[in-house]
RNA sequence: GGCGGCAUAGCCAAGUGGUAAGGCACGGGUCUGCAAAACCCUUAUCCCCGGUUCAAAUCCGGGUGCCGCCUCCA
């Protein structure tokens, strides 16, 4: 069995091969730090979080890098809006999306460079294309040339003549042609800069990635990723800088997400339908969240309502109480079962199944089916008379490494009770020894109010927190 | 105008040639002191019209509807 995944660069699922046998270099753009990342932004962090985390499950090291633009338009007009500078503005949203991803369970990359902290590889990088005829330098900023590179739209398959005709030239640019971008980009008076053989300025937005690319992975890397509104212009320009320069292929494999909409619209300035993940975060459980991202198939789009959120919620709870039940079960049961062996079989069954989905371009949709169909067979198991501890806690295993692997905390954790709500439940099975089913309901009534809901099971009580 | 995507039950969503996964919601049942949890049952002529095929949600042609990119928005 091999992964399949599918490569935008060819619009086909294709066997993944890394370049240097179980490494895996992959790199994600990341976001430009001028204000909290929204629901949308989210989107790429989860998926290609959950793709590194199963590259990893299948045995690869993957070298996982993806950036912060600190420098730009939009964060110098956030900063003057707001006035505040540059750097700090920049250094306060990495912090929060640093915050807001962790809390949806997401790993650090391997590294997060910054654009400021690469300045000397982008602007040597701008001078390599000007070596080569690339680029040219005009009015204080640096173009790509972008006919002189033969593949331009290989990525978005879009020609050059075509993307021409709808091109145009803004007011002020020193461009030879409608296509070419900019590299780097003069400062304006008052503007943060950088010194660079062209004068003070900034890096264009595409170049940065192909200068982090290239210093951190090298020339050619296995997945390159993002949204999918990446793929043009931002990608074609990487690949246009990057293949220019280096004459390798940029990356083998190029990933896009699908959007976000929220209640079917776009999420736009306009309509002023922004979600914040920042402001979802306070409301909502942040492994709720990612699993109704992961519901999806990564390259679909998806429709953000609270509703869908809600419902996604109760069907994580379910897979969760499935677990809480096994592990009550182990501790309130010492009967051996039979048929051990069986039971581990089927088991195994469905962890193969899980591969078997995700190896299909990560296809978590399915992968989630394969836990609600373990989640269905362990709830027969647990109707069984003698449970045998051995194969609950296979169970338990299989949830647990396939939670991992999707950043879903499945088991959990084993709170101790306060001593007045362990008290009130003694009082409640004395209650309920004796018969006194009022007395007992009040008192189910009472710790509901206080979130925590009882379940009687044949093996004893069994409690849990309300969501 | 160019490039591309989507249309599957009340809702969400897999499935890309062999006669429709999974979840949420709804209804019926079993279990329970009552619940909860769980289990069982019920629920789809796969947007429309043609065509190819022994066989199509799945391939081809034509419609209809929604959407994205081509404007530094993931």
């Amino acid at each position: 069995m091999n992964i399949q995944i599918y490569n935008t660069l060819t619009r086909k699922k294709e066997p993944f091969k890394s370049i240097d046998e179980g490494k895996v270099k992959m790199y994600v753009c990341g976001p430009t730090v001028y204000n909290y990342i929204h629901i949308g932004n989210a989107r790429p962090p989860i998926v290609f979080d959950t793709v590194r985390r199963y590259l990893e499950y299948r045995g690869y090291d993957v070298h996982f890098v993806s950036n912060f633009t600190d420098v730009d338009d939009k964060i110098i007009k956030a900063a003057n809006e707001l006035g505040e500078d540059v750097p700090t503005l920049a250094e306060r949203f990495i912090t929060a999306y640093h915050e807001d991803v962790t809390a949806l369970n997401i790993n650090r990359a391997d590294q997060h460079p910054r654009v400021t902290e690469t300045m000397n590889d982008i602007i040597q990088f701008v001078e390599m294309l000007v070596e080569k005829e690339y680029a040219y330098a005009s009015g204080g900023d640096v173009y790509f040339r972008t006919k002189k590179f033969k593949d331009y739209g290989k990525l978005s398959q879009q020609s050059i003549d075509e993307l021409r005709v709808g091109a145009r030239i803004q007011v002020g640019e020193h461009k030879e042609d409608p296509l070419d971008f900019v590299l780097w980009k003069a400062a304006k008076e008052g503007e943060i800069y950088w010194d660079s053989p062209w004068g003070k300025g900034r890096p264009g937005w595409h170049i940065e990635c192909s200068a982090m690319v290239k210093k951190y992975l090298g020339n050619t890397i296995d997945i390159h990723a993002g949204g999918q509104d990446l793929s043009f212009p931002h990608h074609e320009n990487e690949i246009a800088q990057s293949e220019a320069l280096n004459e390798a292929p940029m990356a083998n494999y190029w990933m896009h997400n699908g959007y976000i909409n929220i209640n079917n619209e776009k999420m736009s300035k306009s309509l002023g339908n922004f979600i914040m993940l920042h402001d979802l975060l306070k409301k909502y459980d942040p492994q709720a969240f990612r699993f109704f991202m992961l519901n999806v198939h990564y390259r679909h789009p998806i429709n953000f309502t609270d509703e869908l959120l809600d419902s996604a919620k109760v069907s994580l709870e379910r897979i969760r109480t499935t677990v809480g039940n096994l592990e009550h079960r182990i501790e309130h049961s010492v009967d051996l079962g039979t048929n051990e062996e069986d039971w581990k079989k089927k088991i195994k069954h469905f962890r193969n199944q899980f591969i078997i989905e995700m190896d299909d371009d990560f296809n978590t949709s399915n992968a989630i089916a394969v836990l609600f169909d373990l989640a269905k067979e362990a709830n027969l198991y647990l109707q069984e008379k003698n449970t045998n501890v051995n194969v609950l806690n296979s169970f338990i295993a299989v949830f647990d490494e396939v939670g991992n692997v999707l950043g879903l905390q499945l088991k959990t954790e084993q709170e101790l009770l306060d001593e007045e709500v362990d008290q009130l439940i003694s009082q409640r099975n004395e209650a309920r020894r004796q018969k006194n089913y009022q007395l007992a309901d009040e008192i189910r009534d009472k710790l509901q109010n206080e979130g925590i809901l009882l379940e009687d099971t044949p093996q004893g009580i069994r409690w849990k927190r309300k969501s």
